[in-house]
DNA sequence: CCCTGACATCTTTTT
DNA sequence: GATGTCAGGG
């Protein structure tokens, strides 16, 4: 997190009075000693919250419903210890997933306990950026310096890349990308090099996956860099091998919180044990076995092979005893959803065997849905094993409030025309589009309604993907930035020591490379050296020196000029600016703006360096909330957010819940799935909308597609199924082609729903005939209208119209350029005839066919198994031709 | 060094 | 279908 003071004295109070006894906190104090009625930050509460707050010795755990007050209990809580004096800001723990829950928890302990108190919670932030702070302090123990690079994905791949090629492996046949993902997946579970299991360490790289992770260690080690990984996994070692080190924050830390506990992880959930337990000074205790290995899923290492790490793992924790902690964690067993990038559910299952005789508080009172959407959702989740169970409630019961809605389409075009109409519909009864969110599955889903929505001219929003950090020229930036201010930052050095080129070509870099490695000295030094030495020839000798020189130079202004001033000065000076100046393609002026954001947005930091760690752990954009806009965004990132009004497209087998959760994850990611899909409708205050699809194109291909089992799992009384495709629209449901269920029993061999005959069959039949009589309906020819006028003029530009992209940015490829295809795919409507291959077929061009999805039509080009078709009714479409018949 | 065509990939994403 | 990555040729 920002902002937290490097120089602020270690283990001195800083705010060494409790905090001012005014205002409300003044009336707290009082309150404890019983003289006036309970302080008013607990006025609003209700029972369950108010146990939650004031219950603030021992063990507890908060379980938290969606929409149940989960922050506000949070956030109410640290107030009250506060305000009561039992400790001080500094000695509260409270840790976060996310800097947004960081900030918002700030802000709102701000507003109840004023803001300059808030700024003495030095200790609240998210695992990582607390993990930072831990880590520099103590960096010597680690190995590292404590201005060490906190290095990202991207340059982790680069550096693992290099080190699969120095070994002599083939880096095609290994991806680094996938080692990465490795070592990720260890240092989720804390594992060291010397702790993972045999089997996951013999299955990369011929068997080398394990020599691998201790020389990309100590390459860390020596870049003076860690990993994301590692914030968490430093400071567990050095907790564990220096005793007095640990000693000391157990003094400190008087209250520990934690939200989203069910999205810990193992390293994690270590890491919370050894900060929570507290030797007990008496008997060496009969403590709880923590954390068997036996009753975690089986590991893929083979029976026999059991880390000997988790067997000593258990001893050393048996020795402890948790009698002392006051620890609190928050959240929800429903909502973990988390799992895929290890998340462990167990930890929040087990949480009263791991904390024997702690409180468990359930909040089931729900202040945000309807009792139709809560009763839906409830319903559907029951059908999950693995949760503690609770059923939220809602007191406020209205006449009017509708049902869940189920809508079927035709394709996801058809849906999202149908998405969009009900929107307008929603639009014209004066609701907001900022009230109103569609939540996918997976992003390609965005796509659809992206284009859908440029067409009707409708305002939105995406939320999540790549963010402004990832951006080429804002990652260069920061490259030529962190070697000024890190030396040893390879990574950086080599990324930006060609740029902009200067005629360093590969050779010159390996030669670099290698005097560093074997002077084992960083690449800056090592090219300082080359320049000074004959042993270049005279051309990269220049721009070597002129390379250094520079370096040299910022190096020194660090400590003189301000480092926005700076900052500017290396851009300017590096020629970097210069070269998006001269460059004359569409994207050069956007990347110059970035530029100049992202100088602008170092003001807010008093340094440099305190700004590129920023830059490594927050990565969020800020949202435009002035604009009136639809949001859209994956189930995913929806967690913690609500809106009035909420889309669920794409509620069909294979897609939601998705494939490859049930291939990889079983009955536990199905599971997972089925926590999405609760997440996804506990997100909606008053409406909710449903859809799903009778054909998606997969991979370019076309599919037909059968309602999601979760569908079938939702109950009647509070759910509606839609006659038409849109509520709001009319569209006739004319005469039926194929359907749904005809489809079952021809050629989708293979993809009846697991679950038999679904109530929804019927819907999918009735809606099928959309396809033919929608082109007549207004809706279509007023789109047809917006389209061409949007045509005519610059897209996005049409009057009023604005697409925002929270976070996403571009990598290479501007989002102009990226949008320029898609306009002529939409406009265009038709595919540009391929060129036929000559792929011997059963079928040729012209051929009269039949398809169960699309009816009737004639080959229009045949490219192995891959037919293009002109169907009469369904327009063209690229189908398999084992889906086809001849007519 | 840059451009081009072949090729794989295609769930979710934080820090 | 669309997009990104990478090797090979100009």
């Amino acid at each position: 997190m920002s902002g937290f003071s490097e120089d602020m004295p270690f283990f001195d109070e800083p705010n060494a009075r409790p905090v001012a006894p005014s205002g409300i906190a003044a009336r707290a104090m009082a309150a404890r000693s019983g003289h006036t009625n309970a302080p008013d930050y607990l006025n609003g509460l209700n029972p369950e919250q108010r146990l939650a707050v004031e219950t603030t010795e021992g063990q507890v755990l908060v379980l938290a419903g969606a929409g149940t007050g989960k922050t506000r209990v949070l956030t109410t809580r640290i107030a009250h210890i506060l305000a009561t004096g039992k400790a001080f800001p500094s000695q509260i723990l409270a840790v976060t997933f996310t800097n947004k829950a960081a900030r918002e928890m700030k802000q709102r302990i701000g507003l109840l306990i004023g803001e300059g108190n808030v700024e003495g919670m030095p200790w609240l932030g998210t695992f990582h950026s607390i993990g930072v702070k831990l880590l520099r302090r103590h960096a010597e123990l680690a190995g590292l310096k404590s201005d060490f690079t906190i290095l990202d994905t991207d340059d982790v791949v680069r550096l693992i890349k290099q080190l699969i090629q120095a070994e002599g492996l083939d880096d095609k046949r290994w991806p680094a990308k996938q080692f990465a993902q490795m070592i990720d997946g260890w240092k989720n579970k804390g594992l060291g090099p010397a702790e993972i299991a045999e089997g996951d360490a013999r299955a990369f790289a011929n068997g080398k996956g394990r020599e691998l992770y201790k020389a990309y260690q100590e390459r860390l080690k020596t870049l003076n860099a860690c990993d994301f990984g590692d914030l968490l996994c430093h400071p567990i070692r050095i907790f564990r091998a220096n005793s007095d080190v640990l000693k000391e924050y157990h003094k400190r830390f008087k209250y520990i919180l934690v939200d989203e506990y069910q999205d810990t992880n193992t390293a994690q959930y270590m890491w919370l044990r050894l900060l929570a337990q507290r030797p007990d000074a008496g008997r060496a205790s009969t403590s709880t076995d923590l954390r068997s290995a036996e009753g975690r899923k089986p590991d893929r290492a083979p029976a026999g092979q059991a880390a000997p790490a988790e067997a000593s793992e258990r001893s050393s924790r048996a020795a402890v005893s948790e009698s002392k902690v006051n620890i609190c964690c928050v959240g929800d067993d429903d909502q973990s959803i988390y799992g895929w990038r290890g998340a462990e559910v167990d930890n929040i299952l087990r949480f009263d065997k791991d904390f024997p005789g702690a409180t468990i508080i359930r909040l089931e009172r729900n202040y945000r849905s309807t009792a139709h959407i809560l009763g839906t959702a409830s319903h559907l989740i029951a059908h999950n094993e693995s949760r503690f169970g609770k059923t939220l409630f809602t007191e406020k019961i209205a006449e009017d409030d509708e049902k869940v809605h189920v809508h079927a389409a035709w394709d996801s075009e058809e849906e999202a025309r149908a998405v969009g109409e009900t929107i307008e519909a929603y639009q014209r009864q004066k609701h907001n589009l900022n009230d109103m969110a569609i939540l996918v599955r997976a992003s390609f889903q965005m796509r659809e309604f992206e284009d859908r929505f440029v067409t009707l001219g409708l305002n939105y929003r995406v939320i999540g993907g790549p963010r402004f950090y990832e951006r080429l020229e804002i990652r260069d930036a920061l490259a030529f930035f962190r070697v000024v201010a890190q030396g040893a930052d390879d990574l950086a050095f080599e990324r930006i020591v060609n740029v902009p080129k200067r005629g360093l070509g590969e050779a010159t870099i390996r030669q670099i490379h290698d005097t560093a490695r074997a002077l084992r000295i960083p690449m800056l030094e090592a090219a300082e050296k080359l320049a000074e030495s004959d042993e270049l020839k005279p051309k990269p000798r220049a721009a070597l020196r002129e390379v250094a020189a520079n370096f040299e130079r910022w190096q020194k202004a660090l400590e003189t000029t301000p480092h926005t001033e700076l900052a500017e000065t290396i851009l300017e000076e590096s020629g970097y600016t210069d070269m998006w100046k001269n460059d004359r393609s569409a994207e050069a002026p956007g990347r110059l703006e970035n530029l100049k954001e992202l100088i602008r947005s170092m003001e807010e930091y008093e340094s440099l360096r305190s700004f590129l760690e920023h830059v490594a752990l927050v990565m969020d954009a800020e949202q435009n909330a002035e604009l009136d806009a639809v949001n859209i965004m994956t189930l995913h990132s929806a967690k913690g957010l609500e809106f009035e009004t909420v889309f669920l497209p794409g509620w069909e087998e294979g897609l939601f819940p998705h494939q490859r959760a049930l291939d990889e994850g079983g009955r536990s990611g199905l599971e997972e799935e089925r926590r999405l899909a609760y997440v996804g409708l506990t997100r909606a205050k008053k409406n909710l909308h449903l859809w799903f699809v009778s054909n998606r194109r997969i991979h370019g291909l076309w599919q037909s597609t059968i309602p999601s089992r979760f569908l079938d799992e939702l109950p009647e009384a509070h759910v509606e199924i839609a006659e038409s495709g849109n509520s709001y629209g009319g569209y006739g449901n004319s005469y039926g082609g194929g359907s749904v269920a005809s489809g079952r029993g021809g050629q989708g061999a293979g993809r009846q729903n697991p679950y038999g005959a679904s109530r929804f069959d019927n819907v999918g039949a009735e809606k099928s005939g959309a396809f033919s009589s929608t082109y007549a309906t207004p809706g279509w020819q007023r789109a047809q209208q917006n389209r061409t006028e949007a045509t005519d003029r610059n897209w996005g530009s049409r009057s009023g119209h604005q697409v925002e992209r929270i976070g996403y940015g571009e990598t290479d490829s501007g989002y102009g350029a990226g949008r320029t295809s898609i306009k002529g795919r939409t406009i265009d409507g038709e595919l540009v005839a391929k060129s036929v291959a000559d792929t011997p077929s059963r079928f040729s061009v012209g051929d009269r066919v039949f398809h169960q999805k699309f009816g009737n039509g004639n080959i229009a080009a045949i490219d192995g198994n891959k037919l293009t078709i002109d169907f009469d009714k369904a327009g063209q479409k690229r189908v398999l031709d084992g889906f086809v018949t001849g007519a």
